[in-house]
DNA sequence: ATATATTGCGGACGATCGTTCTGATTATCG
DNA sequence: CGATAATCAGAACGATCGTCCGCAATATAT
């Protein structure tokens, strides 16, 4: 008995992984069932596994499609602003932005990916890895940038200053999940912008 | 009541809840699978259960144990240090220290239950939020003191401090627990002397 | 010494997990 | 129009999950 049509059960394949996406931001990449997300998107689990092969395909593609959204809502807006210190301080605007009302519900899925797979070696895990290694470059080269420009103190290894936005954007998603007080954000944007004003 | 050898099969019960925590540790507070502990612990899931009752209160006993290693680690030795920039400054170290030789495989515990529970109502997640509130709660007060001393500027906010030095730790403690690269220790010992220095 | 309470084991339960196979339905192409 | 390829539902599988029950063995109390 097919609805609508045999292939177009549940819309296209995007839209499978948005679901997964929402999905998993609430459960974890881990707690994410081929189950669960053939419920919520009406169709039977057989059906699901023969779009991706597996769970861990699933988990890979789904993690794909988080960096994607991740990228369009941190980092694109930011390419009209200038390089250097003031495109940093607009990623960090971004991503308090982002982190106070994100794209899918349960916090930074990335943050969720990056500490259920730090210890689980595999496919995954090196995915995970590669994610966060391109969002850690992309700060550095505007910390290098700011550097160049004398807009930071010429000695700043801006490795450092990459490891520090990041480590407070990390930790701040953690806080904020727990307490959901947006007070976290205030200070995590006033931390940021101390980072930045060494 | 009794303790030591009905059967005597896997030790006291701070033995169990120290198998836990490692084994936690490395797959989670979730992950943590009464099956698993018992084959660990070298006795049945039926015994481990009578032990506690049931998975949610080995979670809550485990977590507690958690939190007691990691007050042992980090809080207690900085005791002897004068209250203030300077014992704020012992924690920061303590903490380096913790994560470059935790007491258990699989990193900071503590950030690995927050991430897991910060989506999930219930016992588990008010205890970790106890626990975090703690934490943060010694921390502001070190703060607070150092600021009365002059060593922090007066505007500061001691929430603020604790805030910063809480999300880089547990940001440092998933960028440690993902790459094993001990330069992340060197960058966020150096991150919290620069938000301490402000 | 007898009675009671505690403790752990083996086994079983229902549920859910990921995966696989078969068959029916639909889309695509010659 | 007919043949081929793709897609999904239904059912079942072995494994594992948390939990519960009955029974045997031990420790404690009277």
């Amino acid at each position: 008995m097919a609805r609508r049509s045999a292939t177009e059960v549940a819309g296209s394949r995007a839209q499978t992984l948005d679901a997964a996406v929402q999905l998993a931001s609430l459960v974890g990449l881990e707690g994410l069932t081929i189950g669960g997300l053939a419920e919520r998107l009406g169709m039977s689990k057989s059906g699901l596994v023969g779009r991706f092969g597996s769970k861990e395909k699933l988990q890979l593609a789904t993690l794909d499609q988080a960096a994607d959204i991740f990228r369009r809502t941190v980092y694109e807006p930011t390419s009209a602003t200038p390089p250097g210190l003031a495109r940093l301080n607009a990623i960090c605007d971004a991503w308090v932005a982002y982190l106070g009302r994100p794209p899918f519900p349960g916090g930074c899925f990335l943050t969720t990916a990056m500490v259920e797979f730090d210890g689980r070696p595999g496919p995954v895990n090196d995915a995970v890895k590669n994610v966060m290694r391109r969002w850690l470059a992309l700060l550095e080269r505007e910390a290098t940038t700011a550097i160049e420009n004398g807009d930071l103190p010429s000695g700043t290894d801006p490795a450092d200053v990459a490891f520090t936005i990041n480590a407070l954007a990390v930790g701040t998603n953690c806080d904020f999940q727990l307490n959901r007080n947006h007070s976290s954000l205030q200070r995590a944007r006033r931390a940021m912008a101390a980072a930045l004003a060494q």
